[in-house]
DNA sequence: TGTTAGCGACCGACTGGTCGGTCGGTCGGT
DNA sequence: ACCGACCGACCGACCAGTCGGTCGCTAACA
């Protein structure tokens, strides 16, 4: 099967983004590791000489995937947040977003989560991420505490906390057998992140939570 | 270096703890994927052969690794929540405890978190993993609930977030740095966690919590 | 207009190295 | 003499990265 071969205005770009796409493809399911740099030429339809010809590496290629990936989400969640100036509210609709952008996206999630899969040094890749959301959410938290929303605490910790919370809830829901769906985890989120900081119930209540049926499918005891 | 030849009256048992120490040093520096079977032979002071004859296959030696390693873990946490009879106090004890044994053996938690860097089915062992300790933190909070200590509340979700922080206060203290005490995050995680059930904050003040200085070393901004 | 040199993009067979697992063999105890 | 425990050289599969090519375009030149 002959390629159609690029046009000199390509300049190259055309078959870098090719070469990603068929590389998140590719990555997304088999993780990092199980994936050889032949399953990404194969979902690129381009050989793999081809793929040296724009990558020096396999990582890079990985890198690069999960940095512009991660900005996509990132300048989804500040985009929507800019909407909000009450920062638990902010911090609220940024939790949201990240669900209902990997809800969307299962794709999306999945390389991010399996990301670990390339031991050692991807581990700092990985930490890089979630100190990047952690971070986040964090400001977030300061300026609530700064402007006497919520009491004083150790911001630090809690966006951890946070974090950990959000992270565990989407990976339950990729590893479900039966996944319901991500988004309908929310209210409950929610109520629990904004309680444990001190929000006030009343607070709390405000946003009618529209009370799904529960969010996970089944339950394995 | 020739080996002492173990006596028959080890049965062939000796060796085989002697290759799970070994597979345990090896894997707790590596994770999974990084660390070749001869690795483990050398840390055991055995013959690639050696552990052939004892285990069937590489990641037979990882499950039989894990599930051991995680059962003593539940059999502390079991053991020490005996002692207490509210389900809130029984919450609070097993969270304790993780992070106490935790923080006295840093290589046992890299076992359970590197553990994922095995690509795809090891994702599944390591989901039931988290469901163990999620169930088991469930049960606590479904008592409470029951009892009527807390609200209704999704425990299902509840247990998965309440994991899911603990999971990602333990992790950031393996990657951190220069880590700092990780019993220090329990103050506050314990209050972040009981405060997000809706427990009072007079039952949050009654353990006087000390206030040590913040547990996470510094915050990368 | 026809010819050709140069080049950027791409191809795919091949190399070097790693690693899980095997197998014929050894050895001490009974 | 036999057997269970153990040894370690070896096999084969897999795979990241390389390298000598090919192809078609364009520009320079005749």
């Amino acid at each position: 099967m002959r390629r159609q071969r690029s046009q000199p205005a390509d300049h190259g770009r055309a078959s870098r983004e090719t070469i990603l796409d068929g590389a998140f493809q590719a990555f997304t399911k088999g993780g990092y590791r199980d994936t050889a740099v032949d399953d990404i030429a194969a979902a690129a339809e381009i050989s793999k000489g081809g793929i040296y010809f724009h990558f020096p590496t396999k990582e890079a290629i990985f890198r690069e995937l999960m940095r512009t990936t991660a900005d996509k989400l990132v300048g989804k969640v500040e985009s929507t947040v800019a909407a909000e100036s009450d920062p638990i509210a902010r911090a609220e609709v940024a939790i949201r977003t990240v669900l209902e952008v990997f809800a969307g996206h299962r794709t999306m999630a999945r390389l991010f989560f399996e990301a670990g899969a390339g031991g050692r040094g991807f581990q700092a890749e990985t930490n890089v991420l979630h100190d990047r959301f952690a971070n986040l959410i964090q400001s977030y938290l300061d300026d609530a505490v700064a402007q006497g929303t919520i009491p004083a605490i150790d911001t630090r910790i809690t966006s951890v906390v946070w974090f950990g919370a959000l992270d565990e809830v989407v990976a339950r829901w990729l590893l479900a057998d039966r996944p319901g769906r991500l988004e309908d985890a929310y209210p409950t989120l929610r109520a629990l992140l904004l309680r444990s900081v001190g929000v006030t119930e009343a607070r709390i209540a405000e946003v009618p939570a529209p009370t799904f049926p529960a969010a996970f499918p089944e339950q394995h005891r």
